[in-house]
DNA sequence: CTACATCTTTGAGCGCGCTCAAAGTCAAGG
DNA sequence: CCTTGACTTTGAGCGCGCTCAAAGATGTAG
């Protein structure tokens, strides 16, 4: 995480003003720290900045916003579900394509016959 | 997908011009389907469009481009696989969360002492 | 014949999430 | 005293990936 990134999050109220040394620099406590790891997993995961906004807007007013923040939260489980889902479908296509081209370069190797089996776009569905 | 985004990837050359109906409409065969299909696949799992560029200009060139072709696949299983460790990690963090926030709620509601055990926010490394 | 919808083209615009530039302040080292 | 360097501020700029607007051609229904 980029200083530039941290003033960013401070801008758009990710984060509170945070306390300062005497010469006026920045000390992020550990509390700090903390939630600044939150957040980072946050948008590692891809929760938008609003949605982050959101959430910590609800958390500077206590536990009183628990329901919502843990829907919230929820809500983001289950995306973070959805996206691993996905990437698992990518992964398996992957593996595929990646055994035909090993099947094409051993065909090139072996001066083989180059018009049988032409590669294929292989889909999700029909990942041959 | 949109016809936007169709447009698109023409201009930038994902696809190659596409055949066309009698009144100059666009047809896409079976084939511009599939590819069209694994560009989705390959942009929803985040790879940027200059790598898809990149392999689909490759593409063009045939079999002879096998080799480097298939390191651009493996390079991106590889990223999709360090994608997937992210979201597990975050979604094992976010499980903790939840259930912390589900004591709150459940202190809330007997009136039970506010103060005990305040909310942390967790870290991946001491995920409480 | 007249609407209306659906495609076509080109080029501009936008939302997101940073990322950087410019100018200034302060603290320590030589 | 002077330089170096790390911080401060504000506001502008940028890269990505679409997304849309405007104007025009063509086909289908009433």
């Amino acid at each position: 995480m980029t200083t530039h990134t941290l003033r960013y999050y401070e801008r758009v109220g990710l984060i509170q003003p945070v306390g300062r040394a005497r010469n006026g620099h920045r000390r992020y406590s550990e509390a700090d720290e903390a939630w600044l790891n939150f957040l980072h997993c946050m948008r590692a995961t891809n929760m938008p900045i609003r949605e982050m906004q959101r959430y910590a807007e609800l958390r500077e007013l206590g536990d009183s916003t628990s329901l919502e923040r843990r829907k919230i939260l929820e809500d983001h489980q289950a995306a973070i579900a959805g996206q691993i889902t996905e990437l698992q479908k990518a992964h398996a296509l992957l593996t595929h394509k990646i055994a035909n081209y090993k099947k094409i370069e051993q065909r090139i190797r072996i001066g083989g016959p180059q018009t049988a089996e032409p590669e294929v776009d292989c889909t999700l569905a029909s990942a041959s």
